[in-house]
This record gives structure tokens, C-alpha cells and sequence, in this order.
DNA sequence: TTAATATTGTCGCAAATTGAGACAATAAGT
DNA sequence: ACTTATTGTCTCAATTTGCGACAATATTAA
């Protein structure tokens, strides 16, 4: 234990997806004064869980609680301990290092993906950086360390528990229509599907429960709502 | 870091499948003069990857290299912290604890599960402990901590593998029978499943090679060999 | 009012995959 | 030769999937 009361040498991220304009994006931190972008992520502290920790942190950052959260690998390469780049980050900061040398050691990274929708989120940023902003997968800065790896195993990941954990949903409101959906899966498997083949799949599951249509002021027949049935 | 430079902490347990009797076995420790069982673990040293300090780990447990070998989840929570269980297995070792404080601290233990081939293996306890044996998953002894989480929860990650990751084969001499492989699966899975229909799916990935058969000296038809080829 | 247009819900059909049994072809033992 | 257990493969039905088609809207334009 340390002065502040976290576990040395364990750290967690968090890839926290949003679905918007069509495209999967993700929660990206700045920090101050030094063109550094990084994942969001924190530390534990002594008497606290993994899971609680990450979830204390995406509040902080999404004000949302009960977020959808899977734990998906933790990361523990020599090659990511780069105690310059911390340092990097305190002195930008005017953060003196006194009673923080804990910052500058090594850490093993259990990393998270959180599935939220877009339009609940007002993203945070906190001490040390500028800014939490959304970035499309396409369009991510560079990240530091060993964070675009996560970024790449967290979409792996999310693509490998599409149909088995029926994932899609946890990235739209509460009401909508099926081509909406359909967008989520197109944009998380990074191929087009079939409409009639998927909203037969879909449908078939019998998990979601229809509503009344959606009046768009469109020119064409108004779609259904739909909502995620609760078991 | 410590006076023996492992990372403070940061622990990783495995489970390491073999099969055996038609039965899917993994190798259980036993403490010195406790009573307690527990899986094969250890620390990461200073300047090693957690990756790394798995394979050391198993190396001396198993005495082999090259492991199929598959992280899956870091375990967390606060109620795994219990010091006094470590406490009485140094005590029963008349290990002192100066210097091994740290050993009582809290530690986030980082799983993965290894399939090796049973006949490979001579398993070998280390200083703490009295032996190290195969036990089947149906008559495991009661394990200590949350390692009974551990290993279902292994199972579990082991059957969403198991398609997707052709793990069967691991499991196996370099040359087996159809019926062997079925076997495997029928273990992992706990379910039967029908003879062509498995032969028929296996077959169709390409992924085996066909050798010569096999004459058993029972009194039916031979079965082919098969390897598993390499990409 | 009527026609045009874009999009939706659903259906039909062919292709592919899966589940389950059947049958001939063995290796021994009797 | 006859019996028995097991293997490799096949067939056929049932199910699932891929893909296009069609009727039914909601709105705008004529």
C-alpha cells in the first residue's frame, strides 16, 4: 500500500463504446500540456474490488452507474513500463512527485470494454487531462504505451461475444427500430448485413419486444420500435 | 518491489487440462502439514512478463515447454484477501516470515488455462508442498480460496473456445483416433455428441492429416491415425 | 386526388449445415 | 466360416442461412 491507498503495480483501462452517427467510438483522455492520449483508466485501492474500481472510474468519467462491463485481459508486458512518460505527465502537471514515486513503477493493466449509450454520456475529464472526448475506431489519435493494442483486442473481443452475450443493445437507447440495430452489429463486425436475414435472426431470439411505429416524417412506411425484453 | 524482486500484489493461478480415462483432469497442489489444496501458481518477478512468469511456473510444475496456454480473467475482489491462509502454510513450512511480509498483503491473481498432454507430464510440487496430482473435475478436493471459481469458470471459458480455437487437439499425443478426439470434446462439453456428424465437421475444417492405421488387436475394424496439421 | 419514391415487414426458395440412423468394410476371436 | 465390435461413409429429413421479391405504407410532388 501507498500513501494514497491504492494497490501498487496494478492499474486498470477502460475502452468504453459508444454507437453515433453510424460509427463505433470510444472515450479518449488528453492530458495537459503534453499532446499525450491515453485510454481512460485509474488505479485500486486497498479495500476495494477490481470491478468496483472500474466501475468508480467510469462513473467518474460517464456519470452513468450501472454500466454494461466485461473484464477482457490484463496486460502485463515488460515492454509497457515506461516510467518517462508518467513522469511526463506529473511534471506538465506541476505535480510534484513527492509521495507519488508509486506512479513511476511498473504496472500490470487489467483492461475492460464498457458498452453505453452515446446519448447519456457527458464525457469528463479529470486532474490530469484536458479533455474525454469520443473518437470513431477510424479516427483514433495516437495512444500511448501499449493502448492501441487494448483498443484492438477490446473490438476482438466485443466481435467474439456479439451473438453469445447479445451485446447490441446495450449500445442504443431504450427504444429502437431495427435498422438502427442493424447498424450496431454492421458497425462492430465491420461488414454489411442482410436486412431480411437479420431481422429474422433477431426476431427469432424473442427478446425483443415490439412498440408502437416510429412517425420519421419520411416518405416511406414508419418503422416499429422495438425495447430490449428484460428475462 | 520486494526483497526478493517479485511484484508485489500481483499473483497469477492455472489450470492446466489434461485428459486422461475419458476424463478431464487438472493438476492440484497440496500444502505442506494444512489440509489445503489449491491450484498451481506464483509471482512475476521484477523484470518479467506476466505472460513469462506463467510459462517459468508451469515449466517447473510440468517440466514442459511450448504450453497451449490461454489467459482469462484477473480475479479481484476483496474477500480473496484472507492472510491468514498464507500465514499457516508458511507456518507449517517453519518458513519465518521476515522478509516474506509481503506475502500476506493483498494479491489480484491473474488466471489462464494451459492443455498439455497427460503422458507429457510428471508433475512435481514445489517447496510448499507435499504433491502435485491430476484430480478429475468431477472429484476435486475442496480447494482453497476462490479456486473453485477459478476452475469453473476456466471450464466455462474453455467450452466458448473450443470451436473457435481448434483446442481439442492440444489435449492429445501427436497421433490419435477419431474416437479419442470425440472423446476430448465429449469432456469439455459434457455432452455426447453423434459419431458421423462429429467425424463429418471435423474432417471438414482440413485440419487434420491422416496417417496409417491403427490396429488395436480388438476384435473390429481399425481406426485411422490422425495428427493435427500445421498451418 | 393521384402518382412517385423510399423504406419496411414478410415471404419464398435455393443452398448450406446439422441430426440421426443405416450399411458395408473390416480385425480379431470362436 | 461365423460372430462381434467398431469404423468410415452415406443418405435423408430437418433446420438454418443467404438473397431476392413483393405488398404495405408514409410522405412529397404533380
Amino acid at each position: 500500500m501507498n500513501s494514497k491507498g491504492y494497490l501498487k503495480h496494478i492499474a486498470y483501462d477502460s475502452v468504453v463504446f459508444g454507437f453515433s452517427g453510424e460509427k463505433l467510438k470510444i472515450l479518449i483522455m488528453k492530458y495537459h500540456n503534453t499532446g499525450l492520449f491515453a485510454l481512460p483508466g485509474g488505479f485500486v485501492k486497498y479495500d476495494e474490488d477490481l470491478n468496483d474500481a472500474v466501475r468508480r472510474g467510469l462513473k467518474e468519467r460517464t456519470g452513468l452507474d450501472n454500466i454494461y462491463l466485461e473484464q477482457f485481459y490484463a496486460f502485463g508486458s515488460v515492454a509497457r513500463y515506461k516510467p518517462e512518460i508518467m513522469e511526463t505527465i506529473m511534471k506538465a502537471n506541476n505535480q510534484s512527485l513527492e509521495g507519488y514515486s508509486w506512479l513511476l513503477d511498473r504496472f500490470i493493466s487489467v483492461a475492460y470494454y464498457a458498452l453505453i449509450n452515446y446519448e447519456d454520456v457527458v464525457p469528463t475529464p479529470d486532474a490530469l487531462s484536458d479533455s474525454c472526448d469520443w473518437y470513431a475506431l477510424d479516427e483514433l489519435p495516437n495512444l500511448m504505451l501499449d493502448h492501441a493494442d487494448i483498443v484492438a483486442k477490446a473490438l476482438q473481443t466485443l466481435r467474439d461475444n456479439l451473438e453469445r452475450k447479445l451485446v447490441g443493445m446495450n449500445l442504443l437507447p431504450t427504444l429502437f427500430t431495427m435498422k438502427e440495430l442493424q447498424k450496431v452489429y454492421e458497425a462492430i463486425l465491420g461488414e454489411k448485413l442482410h436486412r431480411g436475414t437479420f431481422q429474422r435472426k433477431i426476431l427469432s431470439l424473442g427478446i425483443l419486444k415490439r412498440h408502437e411505429k416510429q412517425y420519421s416524417g419520411a416518405a416511406h412506411k414508419a418503422p416499429f420500435l422495438y425495447s430490449f425484453e428484460q428475462k
